[in-house]
RNA sequence: GGAGCCAUCGCCAAGUGGUAAGGCAAUGGUCUGCAAAACCAUCAUUCCCCGGUUCAAAUCCGGGUGGCUCCUCCA
């Protein structure tokens, strides 16, 4: 097993990760409340994660991977009285939705799902456990977390209770009830018409951070390996959880290592509603294929903010017509080469068992160094890039090669090129299928009349069996200006949407 | 006001003390009836600016400039 570097969030720098048991890895990442239908930024803290994930099995680790669904929460509540359902049916309706939605960028379901409602009673009693040793207080149906009782307070995020106790003034955030602002709720008293379960403090519902103190016990213990999620959570979430936590089990207990991933920006912003630049995971779908999401954040490292280009598109009177994601655009055009390549690995067939070219093997080794160093996904597609290009030359080229040497190497990279992908959740699809869907979007896009180009197309085969080059070349012409390439190969012809910026 | 992040070729993007990965684009070439695809070659003496530490800095320190985030629901 390779030793495995990370960025631990809590120590701020790369060390050595030394999991609880050997080969083994506990992982919990916070997962989202359900109450609308997934985005983009849901979409890249979950790939992030996903490709941690499946790193570590690549790295050889038993990994278990524990992601909550928090179905019980103030905005639930309140989008369920906005549309007149339950709240539980509507965090179970959008729950459904965010998984389809992940499957579309080959996010794996996690080993465990937990829920809310589904661990009031282990929540209650980690919240009995705080009340009991002081670092609780229950006040008028309502159970605070007191903050001045947990002395490491602050240290995830790097804030003081000070000074946060400074910045809530400023915005009269102070709640009579509590006896601190910094000071946040464990259990909230229920109002008329709200979910309620009944507790020693009354009927309520768990506050936002205890459930995932109370679900990584339940799931993995006192201590485990890794804590994810996305940045913005370091501040309260975080924090907040690491307080409840140690405060009922001890200092030394609870994640072992932290880590969050960067946040996707729109031309450098953050992405909000009021800015417009919110984006469905099945908009996304649709316009550039699931997978092309996901290669692009694996392009990229998981703790940098990634950059998101939008083209909002715009007829002639300037109305907008949609938009266009001009950086998904590319990295499915860098999808389809490696596609293209795994279509021709596929088609040369497989070798007899035997040695391989020593640059033909350098793979999963590039792969696995890039991948143990803070999960360097960057750096594994340079290694990708390199070993598709070797295997286009030995598809090319097979001058002065023994002819089982050639194909026992070829195929190798193929397998290869599949076994690192799936590491980061890419190439998993048939070659064929993906590059027919890809032409479909790109038909669709270019508003691209099938039929029209099919009639040219055999016109062209006809004219070309006549020797009439003159006419070929002239329909060739013609639907280059349509946007379609031909692709004249020894089998026939085939056709492309010509996919530039444009 | 407090906490923190970022700035690397036209564009995207690794690299965080040892002399600048990779991709896109571009240019030339091979192949092709012509193309496309694919392959080959070229493409940052330099990493926002100014100082400092060091035998050695894109990487560390100090000071600027520009951009962003968290402290409030947020992936």
């Amino acid at each position: 097993m390779t030793s495995l570097r990370l960025h631990d969030s809590m120590r701020r720098q790369k060390v050595a990760f030394e999991p609880l048991q050997p080969g083994k890895v506990g992982m919990y990442v916070c997962g989202p409340t359900p109450y609308a239908p997934a985005h983009i930024g849901h979409a890249y803290s979950a790939i992030s994660f996903d490709t941690i994930r499946r790193s570590l099995k690549f790295l050889g680790f038993d990994v278990r991977y524990v992601r909550n669904i928090t179905d019980v929460e103030d905005k639930i509540i309140k989008a369920a009285h906005e549309s007149n359902e339950d709240p539980m049916a509507l965090a179970a309706r959008f729950t459904d939705d965010y998984n389809r939605d992940m499957a579309r960028f080959n996010v794996m379901a996690p080993d465990i799902e937990p829920k809310v409602s589904t661990h009031i009673a282990e929540i209650i009693a980690l919240i009995e456990k705080l009340v009991a040793n002081g670092s609780a207080y229950a006040t008028e149906g309502d159970v605070y977390f007191e903050c001045d009782t947990f002395k490491p307070y602050g240290q995830l995020s790097g804030q003081s209770l000070e000074d946060l106790r400074a910045g809530a003034s400023d915005r009269e955030l102070v709640e009579k009830s509590k006896k601190s602002s910094a000071d946040f709720a464990l259990w909230k008293a229920a109002k008329p018409g709200e979910p309620f379960w009944d507790s020693p403090w009354g009927k309520g519902r768990p506050g936002w951070h205890i459930e995932c103190s109370a679900m990584t016990h339940s799931h993995l213990g006192e201590t485990f390996d890794i804590h994810g999620g996305g940045k913005d959570l370091i501040f309260p979430h975080h924090e907040n959880e690491i307080a409840q936590s140690q405060g009922a089990y001890g200092t030394n207990t609870f994640a072992r290592h932290w880590m969050h991933n960067g946040f996707l920006n729109f031309g450098g912003v953050k992405m909000s509603k009021s800015l417009g630049n919110v984006f469905g995971c099945g908009e996304i779908a649709k316009a550039v294929g699931g997978e092309a999401l996901r290669f692009f954040c694996v392009k990229h490292h998981y703790r940098s903010p990634i950059d998101f280009e939008v083209e909002e598109i715009r007829s002639a009177d300037g109305t907008p017509t949609g938009v266009r994601f001009r950086s998904l655009e590319a990295a499915d055009r860098d999808l389809e080469y490696f596609y293209i390549t795994l279509q021709k690995i596929d088609a040369f067939g497989a070798g007899d068992d035997g040695a391989v070219l020593p640059d033909a093997e350098k793979l999963i080794t590039s792969a696995r160094e890039a991948l143990a160093d803070d999960f360097n996904s960057p750096k594994v597609m340079a290694a990708l890039h390199e070993a598709a290009t070797l295997a286009n030359k030995l598809l090319a080229e097979g001058k002065g090669l023994d002819k089982q040497l050639r194909k026992r190497s070829i195929a190798r990279l193929g397998k290869d090129l599949r076994t690192v992908g799936d590491s980061l959740g890419i190439f998993s699809a048939d070659p064929a299928v993906y590059l027919r869907e890809r032409r479909a979007r790109l038909v669709e896009r270019k508003g691209i009349d099938v039929a029209v180009v099919e009639g040219l197309l055999a016109e062209r085969v006809a004219a070309r069996a006549a020797k009439d080059y003159a006419r070929g070349d002239a329909i060739r012409t013609e639907l280059g200006g349509l946007g379609v390439e031909l692709l004249d190969t020894p089998q026939g012809t085939d056709w492309r949407v010509h996919d530039d910026a444009s």
